[in-house]
DNA sequence: AACAGAATCAACCGCAGAGCA
DNA sequence: TTGCTCTGCGGTTGATTCTGT
Protein backbone atom coordinates (compact mmCIF):
# COMPACT_ATOMS: atom_id res chain seq x y z
CA UNK A 1 0.00 0.00 0.00
CA UNK A 2 2.41 2.44 1.70
CA UNK A 3 1.61 5.90 2.83
CA UNK A 4 1.79 8.54 -0.28
CA UNK A 5 4.16 11.46 0.41
CA UNK A 6 3.13 14.46 2.35
CA UNK A 7 4.84 16.64 -0.17
CA UNK A 8 3.19 15.82 -3.37
CA UNK A 9 0.53 18.29 -3.08
CA UNK A 10 0.42 20.99 -6.45
CA UNK A 11 1.06 23.91 -4.81
CA UNK A 12 3.59 23.15 -2.19
CA UNK A 13 6.56 25.25 -2.14
CA UNK A 14 9.51 24.01 -1.52
CA UNK A 15 13.10 25.65 -0.97
CA UNK A 16 14.13 28.38 1.03
CA UNK A 17 11.87 30.29 4.01
CA UNK A 18 11.39 33.38 3.63
CA UNK A 19 11.26 36.02 6.55
CA UNK A 20 7.90 36.82 5.62
CA UNK A 21 7.09 32.59 6.29
CA UNK A 22 9.14 32.05 9.15
CA UNK A 23 6.97 35.41 11.02
CA UNK A 24 3.63 33.61 10.23
CA UNK A 25 5.07 30.06 11.11
CA UNK A 26 6.53 32.26 14.71
CA UNK A 27 3.19 33.84 15.34
CA UNK A 28 1.51 31.04 14.85
CA UNK A 29 3.72 28.75 16.92
CA UNK A 30 3.55 31.53 19.61
CA UNK A 31 -0.36 31.32 19.85
CA UNK A 32 -0.59 27.61 19.42
CA UNK A 33 2.74 26.07 20.12
CA UNK A 34 4.34 23.59 18.62
CA UNK A 35 3.03 20.57 18.12
CA UNK A 36 -0.01 19.24 15.53
CA UNK A 37 2.15 20.36 12.35
CA UNK A 38 -0.58 18.91 10.45
CA UNK A 39 -2.82 21.78 11.15
CA UNK A 40 0.02 24.45 10.61
CA UNK A 41 -0.48 25.00 6.86
CA UNK A 42 -4.05 25.18 7.19
CA UNK A 43 -3.88 27.27 9.75
CA UNK A 44 -1.42 29.54 8.92
CA UNK A 45 -2.09 29.64 4.84
CA UNK A 46 1.74 28.90 4.16
CA UNK A 47 2.08 26.56 1.18
CA UNK A 48 4.19 24.51 2.78
CA UNK A 49 4.30 21.06 4.19
CA UNK A 50 3.97 20.28 7.74
CA UNK A 51 6.98 18.40 7.31
CA UNK A 52 8.77 21.31 5.92
CA UNK A 53 7.17 23.58 9.15
CA UNK A 54 8.20 21.36 11.73
CA UNK A 55 12.00 21.29 10.31
CA UNK A 56 11.78 25.05 9.99
CA UNK A 57 10.84 25.63 13.59
CA UNK A 58 13.01 22.68 15.39
CA UNK A 59 16.55 23.78 12.97
CA UNK A 60 15.56 27.44 12.92
CA UNK A 61 13.16 29.10 14.93
CA UNK A 62 13.04 27.44 17.60
CA UNK A 63 14.30 29.99 20.86
CA UNK A 64 17.68 29.14 22.47
CA UNK A 65 19.28 27.50 18.79
CA UNK A 66 23.21 28.94 18.99
CA UNK A 67 24.47 29.64 15.61
CA UNK A 68 27.98 29.98 14.17
CA UNK A 69 31.37 28.74 15.37
CA UNK A 70 31.09 25.30 17.40
CA UNK A 71 33.59 25.81 20.34
CA UNK A 72 36.20 23.23 21.32
CA UNK A 73 34.24 21.96 23.92
CA UNK A 74 31.11 21.68 21.99
CA UNK A 75 33.51 19.71 19.27
CA UNK A 76 34.87 17.59 21.87
CA UNK A 77 31.49 16.72 22.49
CA UNK A 78 30.52 15.91 19.62
CA UNK A 79 33.60 13.82 18.71
CA UNK A 80 33.02 12.13 21.98
CA UNK A 81 29.17 11.32 21.58
CA UNK A 82 29.50 10.30 17.98
CA UNK A 83 32.19 7.70 19.37
CA UNK A 84 29.69 6.36 21.90
CA UNK A 85 26.32 6.89 20.18
CA UNK A 86 27.23 6.91 16.69
CA UNK A 87 25.13 8.69 14.47
CA UNK A 88 22.64 9.18 17.02
CA UNK A 89 22.45 13.41 15.74
CA UNK A 90 19.33 13.66 17.86
CA UNK A 91 21.02 12.09 20.90
CA UNK A 92 23.96 14.19 20.37
CA UNK A 93 22.04 17.32 20.02
CA UNK A 94 20.21 16.23 23.49
CA UNK A 95 23.62 17.32 25.13
CA UNK A 96 23.93 20.23 23.40
CA UNK A 97 20.75 22.28 23.65
CA UNK A 98 21.85 25.12 22.05
CA UNK A 99 22.59 23.10 18.67
CA UNK A 100 19.86 21.45 16.78
CA UNK A 101 20.20 17.95 15.43
CA UNK A 102 21.31 18.93 11.78
CA UNK A 103 23.45 21.42 12.64
CA UNK A 104 25.85 19.04 14.85
CA UNK A 105 24.94 16.67 12.00
CA UNK A 106 26.41 18.91 9.37
CA UNK A 107 28.77 19.97 11.43
CA UNK A 108 30.36 16.63 11.54
CA UNK A 109 30.08 15.87 7.96
CA UNK A 110 32.14 19.11 7.29
CA UNK A 111 34.48 19.56 9.76
CA UNK A 112 35.26 16.65 12.35
CA UNK A 113 35.07 14.12 10.03
CA UNK A 114 37.74 15.38 8.08
CA UNK A 115 39.83 16.60 11.17
CA UNK A 116 39.59 12.97 11.83
CA UNK A 117 40.69 12.11 8.97
CA UNK A 118 43.50 14.16 8.86
CA UNK A 119 44.44 13.08 12.72
CA UNK A 120 44.73 9.80 11.67
CA UNK A 121 46.62 10.09 8.66
CA UNK A 122 49.04 12.11 10.99
CA UNK A 123 49.35 8.86 13.17
CA UNK A 124 51.60 5.95 12.73
CA UNK A 125 49.18 4.16 10.05
CA UNK A 126 50.27 1.01 11.78
CA UNK A 127 49.43 2.33 15.38
CA UNK A 128 46.89 0.30 17.26
CA UNK A 129 43.07 1.32 18.43
CA UNK A 130 40.78 3.57 17.30
CA UNK A 131 41.47 6.76 15.44
CA UNK A 132 38.54 8.88 16.92
CA UNK A 133 39.58 7.80 20.41
CA UNK A 134 42.94 8.77 20.24
CA UNK A 135 41.38 12.32 18.60
CA UNK A 136 39.05 12.57 21.39
CA UNK A 137 41.95 12.31 23.75
CA UNK A 138 43.96 14.65 22.21
CA UNK A 139 41.02 17.27 21.70
CA UNK A 140 40.15 17.42 25.05
CA UNK A 141 44.15 17.06 26.32
CA UNK A 142 45.00 19.49 23.75
CA UNK A 143 41.66 21.70 23.53
CA UNK A 144 43.00 24.76 21.16
CA UNK A 145 46.25 23.19 20.18
CA UNK A 146 44.45 20.45 18.15
CA UNK A 147 45.01 22.39 14.84
CA UNK A 148 48.40 22.67 15.54
CA UNK A 149 48.82 19.17 15.52
CA UNK A 150 46.58 18.28 12.33
CA UNK A 151 47.68 20.08 9.26
CA UNK A 152 44.74 21.65 8.98
CA UNK A 153 43.26 23.88 6.35
CA UNK A 154 42.58 27.16 7.99
CA UNK A 155 40.19 28.31 4.96
CA UNK A 156 38.24 25.12 6.48
CA UNK A 157 38.41 26.17 10.20
CA UNK A 158 38.18 29.42 9.96
CA UNK A 159 35.83 31.10 7.32
CA UNK A 160 36.02 34.14 7.90
CA UNK A 161 32.81 35.02 7.19
CA UNK A 162 31.09 32.75 9.02
CA UNK A 163 29.20 34.92 12.21
CA UNK A 164 28.01 33.79 15.30
CA UNK A 165 24.63 34.48 15.89
CA UNK A 166 22.83 34.49 19.09
CA UNK A 167 19.46 35.17 20.42
CA UNK A 168 18.33 38.11 21.45
CA UNK A 169 21.36 40.41 19.52
CA UNK A 170 19.46 43.31 18.43
CA UNK A 171 22.69 44.81 16.59
CA UNK A 172 22.25 41.28 14.71
CA UNK A 173 18.54 41.69 14.00
CA UNK A 174 18.61 45.10 12.90
CA UNK A 175 21.60 43.50 10.46
CA UNK A 176 19.19 41.18 9.13
CA UNK A 177 15.93 42.76 8.77
CA UNK A 178 18.12 45.14 6.86
CA UNK A 179 19.68 42.57 4.05
CA UNK A 180 15.68 41.04 4.33
CA UNK A 181 14.14 44.57 3.37
CA UNK A 182 16.78 45.15 0.41
CA UNK A 183 15.41 42.12 -0.73
CA UNK A 184 11.94 42.46 -0.51
CA UNK A 185 11.77 46.15 -2.65
CA UNK A 186 8.50 45.16 -3.25
CA UNK A 187 6.99 45.31 0.38
CA UNK A 188 6.90 47.67 3.01
CA UNK A 189 9.02 45.32 5.27
CA UNK A 190 9.07 48.21 8.53
CA UNK A 191 5.64 48.57 8.31
CA UNK A 192 5.42 44.50 8.22
CA UNK A 193 7.56 44.03 10.63
CA UNK A 194 5.76 46.31 13.19
CA UNK A 195 2.34 45.05 12.31
CA UNK A 196 4.26 41.75 12.85
CA UNK A 197 5.89 42.28 15.84
CA UNK A 198 2.67 44.19 17.29
CA UNK A 199 0.39 41.53 17.23
CA UNK A 200 3.50 39.09 18.11
CA UNK A 201 3.92 41.11 21.24
CA UNK A 202 -0.04 41.09 22.35
CA UNK A 203 -0.69 37.73 21.70
CA UNK A 204 1.79 37.28 24.21
CA UNK A 205 0.47 39.53 26.53
CA UNK A 206 -2.91 38.25 25.86
CA UNK A 207 -1.80 34.65 26.90
CA UNK A 208 0.69 35.90 29.49
CA UNK A 209 3.53 34.02 27.94
CA UNK A 210 6.61 34.62 27.92
CA UNK A 211 7.89 32.86 24.83
CA UNK A 212 6.99 35.25 21.94
CA UNK A 213 9.72 37.84 21.67
CA UNK A 214 12.83 35.58 22.18
CA UNK A 215 11.21 33.09 19.44
CA UNK A 216 10.76 35.66 17.55
CA UNK A 217 13.99 37.34 18.11
CA UNK A 218 15.42 34.42 17.41
CA UNK A 219 13.63 33.44 14.00
CA UNK A 220 14.52 37.13 12.67
CA UNK A 221 18.37 37.12 14.35
CA UNK A 222 18.76 33.80 12.09
CA UNK A 223 19.04 35.34 8.57
CA UNK A 224 23.07 35.79 8.08
CA UNK A 225 24.06 39.55 6.93
CA UNK A 226 25.47 39.30 3.69
CA UNK A 227 28.93 41.11 3.41
CA UNK A 228 27.45 43.56 1.15
CA UNK A 229 24.31 44.30 3.64
CA UNK A 230 25.91 44.87 6.89
CA UNK A 231 26.65 48.69 5.63
CA UNK A 232 23.13 49.81 4.96
CA UNK A 233 20.94 51.88 6.81
CA UNK A 234 17.58 51.06 6.06
CA UNK A 235 16.37 50.29 9.19
CA UNK A 236 18.45 51.50 12.31
CA UNK A 237 19.59 50.11 15.03
CA UNK A 238 17.72 52.60 17.30
CA UNK A 239 14.56 51.84 14.89
CA UNK A 240 14.83 48.36 15.38
CA UNK A 241 15.25 48.61 19.66
CA UNK A 242 11.80 50.61 19.34
CA UNK A 243 10.28 47.58 18.00
CA UNK A 244 11.62 45.32 20.40
CA UNK A 245 10.33 46.69 23.73
CA UNK A 246 13.06 46.05 26.75
CA UNK A 247 9.99 44.40 28.18
CA UNK A 248 9.79 41.52 26.09
CA UNK A 249 13.61 41.05 25.27
CA UNK A 250 13.69 40.09 29.38
CA UNK A 251 11.62 37.31 27.93
CA UNK A 252 14.88 35.76 27.30
CA UNK A 253 14.81 34.00 30.43
CA UNK A 254 12.52 31.64 28.81
CA UNK A 255 15.20 30.15 26.56
CA UNK A 256 17.56 29.81 29.74
CA UNK A 257 15.23 27.77 31.41
CA UNK A 258 14.56 25.68 28.80
CA UNK A 259 17.90 25.39 28.20
CA UNK A 260 18.73 24.70 31.43
CA UNK A 261 16.04 22.23 31.55
CA UNK A 262 17.43 20.76 28.57
CA UNK A 263 21.06 20.37 30.39
CA UNK A 264 19.94 18.53 33.42
CA UNK A 265 17.69 15.77 32.20
CA UNK A 266 18.62 13.46 29.41
CA UNK A 267 15.37 13.77 27.23
CA UNK A 268 15.97 14.78 23.67
CA UNK A 269 15.72 18.37 22.73
CA UNK A 270 13.09 18.43 21.05
CA UNK A 271 11.04 16.63 24.02
CA UNK A 272 12.60 19.27 26.04
CA UNK A 273 11.66 21.92 23.86
CA UNK A 274 7.61 21.04 23.71
CA UNK A 275 7.87 20.74 27.00
CA UNK A 276 8.98 24.24 28.05
CA UNK A 277 6.35 25.75 25.38
CA UNK A 278 3.70 23.62 27.29
CA UNK A 279 3.98 24.69 30.37
CA UNK A 280 4.41 28.40 28.58
CA UNK A 281 1.32 28.15 26.80
CA UNK A 282 -0.28 26.44 29.94
CA UNK A 283 -2.92 24.45 27.30
CA UNK A 284 -2.75 21.09 25.42
CA UNK A 285 -2.65 19.59 29.05
CA UNK A 286 -2.47 16.42 26.74
CA UNK A 287 0.47 16.96 24.84
CA UNK A 288 2.10 17.28 28.34
CA UNK A 289 1.34 13.95 29.28
CA UNK A 290 2.22 12.40 26.21
CA UNK A 291 5.89 14.60 26.26
CA UNK A 292 6.57 13.51 29.38
CA UNK A 293 5.44 9.50 28.82
CA UNK A 294 7.86 9.50 26.08
CA UNK A 295 10.40 11.56 28.31
CA UNK A 296 10.08 9.12 31.06
CA UNK A 297 10.18 6.04 28.04
CA UNK A 298 13.22 7.76 26.71
CA UNK A 299 15.13 7.97 30.13
CA UNK A 300 14.38 4.39 31.00
CA UNK A 301 15.08 3.15 27.50
CA UNK A 302 18.77 4.91 27.35
CA UNK A 303 21.62 3.43 28.76
CA UNK A 304 22.60 5.49 32.46
CA UNK A 305 24.75 7.92 31.19
CA UNK A 306 24.22 9.76 34.29
CA UNK A 307 28.27 9.78 34.58
CA UNK A 308 28.90 10.78 31.17
CA UNK A 309 26.52 13.73 31.12
CA UNK A 310 27.96 15.08 34.22
CA UNK A 311 31.20 14.96 32.48
CA UNK A 312 30.22 16.19 29.48
CA UNK A 313 28.29 19.12 31.74
CA UNK A 314 31.27 19.76 33.45
CA UNK A 315 33.51 22.26 31.17
CA UNK A 316 36.67 21.21 33.46
CA UNK A 317 35.94 17.71 33.45
CA UNK A 318 38.20 16.37 30.65
CA UNK A 319 40.89 14.28 33.46
CA UNK A 320 37.71 12.15 33.01
CA UNK A 321 38.25 11.17 29.35
CA UNK A 322 40.27 8.10 30.33
CA UNK A 323 37.73 6.71 32.45
CA UNK A 324 34.41 7.12 30.07
CA UNK A 325 36.92 5.31 27.52
CA UNK A 326 37.40 2.43 29.32
CA UNK A 327 33.41 2.55 30.58
CA UNK A 328 32.43 2.54 26.71
CA UNK A 329 32.42 -1.20 25.42
CA UNK A 330 32.67 0.33 22.19
CA UNK A 331 37.11 1.32 23.12
C1' DA B 1 38.46 39.96 -13.00
C1' DA B 2 36.89 35.56 -14.14
C1' DC B 3 36.48 30.98 -13.59
C1' DA B 4 36.45 26.32 -11.38
C1' DG B 5 36.39 23.56 -7.62
C1' DA B 6 35.61 23.09 -2.69
C1' DA B 7 33.05 23.95 1.36
C1' DT B 8 28.95 24.95 3.82
C1' DC B 9 24.41 24.41 5.45
C1' DA B 10 19.34 24.73 4.89
C1' DA B 11 16.08 21.88 3.28
C1' DC B 12 14.26 17.61 1.36
C1' DC B 13 13.30 12.62 1.27
C1' DG B 14 12.14 8.28 2.94
C1' DC B 15 11.76 5.33 6.66
C1' DA B 16 10.60 3.88 11.41
C1' DG B 17 8.11 4.10 15.46
C1' DA B 18 4.60 5.86 18.62
C1' DG B 19 -0.10 6.92 19.39
C1' DC B 20 -4.79 6.30 18.60
C1' DA B 21 -9.33 4.61 17.08
C1' DT C 1 -4.71 -6.71 16.59
C1' DT C 2 -4.76 -3.82 12.72
C1' DG C 3 -4.44 0.09 10.03
C1' DC C 4 -3.92 4.82 9.77
C1' DT C 5 -1.88 9.37 11.04
C1' DC C 6 1.60 12.06 12.78
C1' DT C 7 6.14 13.00 14.29
C1' DG C 8 11.05 12.39 14.58
C1' DC C 9 15.33 10.90 12.75
C1' DG C 10 19.27 10.16 9.68
C1' DG C 11 21.03 10.38 5.07
C1' DT C 12 21.36 13.11 1.13
C1' DT C 13 20.91 16.93 -2.08
C1' DG C 14 21.54 21.27 -4.12
C1' DA C 15 21.96 26.27 -3.95
C1' DT C 16 24.98 29.54 -2.26
C1' DT C 17 29.34 31.22 -0.78
C1' DC C 18 34.19 31.03 -0.43
C1' DT C 19 38.89 30.14 -1.99
C1' DG C 20 42.51 29.35 -5.04
C1' DT C 21 44.44 29.89 -9.56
Amino acid sequence: MGRPPCCDKVGIKKGPWTPEEDIILVSYIQEHGPGNWRSVPTNTGLLRCSKSCRLRWTNYLRPGIKRGNFTPHEEGMIIHLQALLGNKWAAIASYLPQRTDNDIKNYWNTHLKKKLKKFQSSLDPTAQGSASSQFMSKSFNERNSLDDVITTNSSVLNRPNQVSTYASSTENISRLLEGWMRSSPKQNGTDLLKESWEKNNSSMKKNGDSLGNSVATDSLQSYRPRPEEESGDLISHEEFESILSLENLNNVAWDKSSCDSATVTTTTATATTTKGFKNTTGDEKDNITTTERKQKSDESSTPPLSFLEKWLMDENGTVQVEEIMELSPIF
